[in-house]
DNA sequence: TTAGCCGTGATTGAATCCAATCACAACAGT
DNA sequence: ACTGTTGTGATTGGATTCAATCACGGCTAA
């Protein structure tokens, strides 16, 4: 009979959970410094649950903790996000592998929805949100254990200069990006999880190559 | 002057390295309950830093946290670490693509020496340690900022199943391991990346349909 | 003018104390 | 005999408090 649901227990993952959502929204870029006092007091909590949650961001990569000295949202060099595009261009594929045989038909028909979507949004922050969604959904089907979440944890720490990219570089008048999404999604909706890989691999690998292009976006 | 080297500021890292290798050891098996008062007594500090330490240790994987309940070692069902494998089996060629153009010859020669040892060893802790220092050492040259952390990370998660597969049944006339591994020092010396991929990836998927093959070392 | 030093303030790290929650066992009812 | 319930003890979660550390300013001296 406990309509409150327990808020004991929880308080480290609800800040870490908001903190999380303040970066990924780009409210706070990265370098920006996070101060324990100041988010304790924003939650209405004392600073042991904000360390917590500071320690659980830390490993997801999100925020860069220093003994003594502080919290800082995390930051990417073009060399790691580089290596984080081929981590994904490794291990997305395999994800994907295991969802191929187990997405319904109504999961593929809302897939190439999402990607009509995206050809037809011109705000960055629309286009970048359909993006993430139509790449997730196709990894929800699968109940993995750990793959699942190491994807997301790479969409997450990249999500900043994804955004950073699109703002400053992105043409309208590239149509490749929305071709593969539909080669992707014909390879998915014929269960050929072969030909989805390779699709899939080669998309993330020109968006490397796109984003190696313009270092521009990582200087500070 | 500070001959003591700053003890403050690292408590919890100090307590979650000595938990981690007791883990690795095998000390503290899978399923084991970790109290944190026994912790913190044991390493004459508070419970603060355990905690600590316990969420360091969650988020390598190694610890599962329980709200209001508790700590314990993680278990793996045997489809949890088929899927570890299988993410080693995508990455870790990656990573070792990244050091065969920077490794030294000398380390080249450590490696061969190290797989002429795993040959000899007789008991079971010294292969499996020869093992984890062969191939980890195949990773070294390289500086990754995370690629290297999460490929040690899952060697870790799988390490007291290795043990238990090694103990079980490990036969000493299955020489196909050493083979692979001379295979790959040979690989690697060519500077052959390539082909160094495709043997590492080949070894891992035989350890893992191995692996699979037994899977009463996952039972309780 | 500039480089180095030192003191103060701000911020984090850790210990103790109290409250909330859960596991377990004894008990009562069927 | 078995199942559902309730109370107690053990254990974890969070707040407050104090100690250690670092960043940043002004100051002195070359």
């Amino acid at each position: 009979m406990t309509l409150e649901p327990p808020t004991h227990g929880a308080a480290g993952a609800r800040i870490a959970a908001e903190l999380r959502e303040a970066i990924l929204t780009g409210e706070h870029a990265p370098g920006t410094r996070i101060r324990q006092e100041d988010l304790a007091g924003r939650h209405g909590a004392s600073r042991l649950p904000v360390r917590e949650a500071l320690r659980m961001l830390e490993a997801e990569g999100l925020v860069t903790l220093v003994a003594n000295t502080g919290a800082w949202v995390s930051s990417l060099s073009l060399a790691e996000c580089e290596e984080m595009y081929q981590i994904r261009e490794r291990i997305e594929p395999l994800l994907l592998r295991f969802n191929v045989p187990l997405m319904s038909e109504a999961d593929i028909d809302a897939l190439e929805l999402l990607a009509d979507a995206m050809e037809r949004s011109g705000e960055v922050e629309q286009f970048l949100r359909l993006d993430r969604e139509f790449h997730l959904s196709c990894y929800t089907a699968a109940e993995t254990s750990m793959l699942g979440d190491m994807v997301q944890g790479l969409w997450n720490r990249t999500q900043h200069y994804r955004r950073a990219f699109t703002r400053m570089f992105r043409s309208e008048g590239d149509r490749s990006v929305h071709h593969e999404h539909h080669l992707l999604v014909s390879a998915i909706r014929r269960r050929d999880a072969d030909e989805a890989e390779r699709v899939l691999a080669g998309h993330i690998r020109r968006t490397r190559l796109e984003l190696a292009r313009h270092p521009t976006v990582f200087e500070n």
